[in-house]
DNA sequence: CCCTGATTCGC
DNA sequence: GCGAATCAGG
């Protein structure tokens, strides 16, 4: 794949606007990230702020005014769940870190013959799943806030615990269909 | 181990 | 010019 104009025309988009070199390749396509890199420099456009991997969390930046972090005394929480835990996530190089409380809105209708544990997705985007990230898809695809579970997957598993259960159902409890 | 960008160097 | 390999780091 060569550099055409357009594509340096995006890259230099993407990387200004703070995408990591694989998330930039990843849009791109076709090439690695080492390659982005690569053309980063011969383009002279290195730098970008700070930066040697994802500076948000260092010491004392600027302030954290959108840093909320509750700790959740889960009311009914089943005792097959997991224990509450804080989400973090960057985007980009130099933006925002968001953690937020990865417990879902207290009203997830839990059917008590089940044991499965409720699905706590990241929301993540096409782009930001990597080959570990659980890629059960969230929503419309065709839909502005379509995402994906982005949970840690176990080994090879294209999914997260859950919905791996989901996904591949126990021939035993997998019902006739139609 | 996951990830990041930076540099080098054979092509 | 290109990018894989490597390095240095979080």
């Amino acid at each position: 794949m060569n550099w055409t104009d357009e594509r340096v025309e995006l890259l230099k988009k993407l990387w200004a606007e703070g995408l990591s070199a694989s998330q930039i390749a990843a849009q791109l396509g076709n090439v690695s990230r080492n390659a982005v890199i690569g053309k980063v420099h011969r383009l002279k456009l290195s730098s970008r702020g700070r930066a040697t991997a994802a500076p948000a969390a260092k010491k004392k930046m600027v302030a954290t005014p959108t840093t909320v972090q509750r700790t959740v005394t889960a009311a009914a929480r089943p005792a097959t769940a997991q224990p509450p835990r804080i989400i973090t996530t960057t985007v980009g190089a130099n933006a925002l870190q968001m953690q937020f409380d990865a417990e879902p809105v207290a009203n997830q209708q839990i059917r008590p013959a089940s044991d499965v544990v409720v699905p706590i997705s990241r929301r993540l985007h096409l782009v930001e799943l990597s080959e570990r990230t659980c890629k059960w898809p969230n929503g419309d695809p065709l839909s502005e806030d379509f995402s994906f579970c982005g949970n840690d997957a176990k080994d090879a598993s294209p999914y997260c615990g859950y919905h791996a259960k989901v996904a591949f159902q126990p021939v035993g409890e997998r019902r006739r269909a139609r």
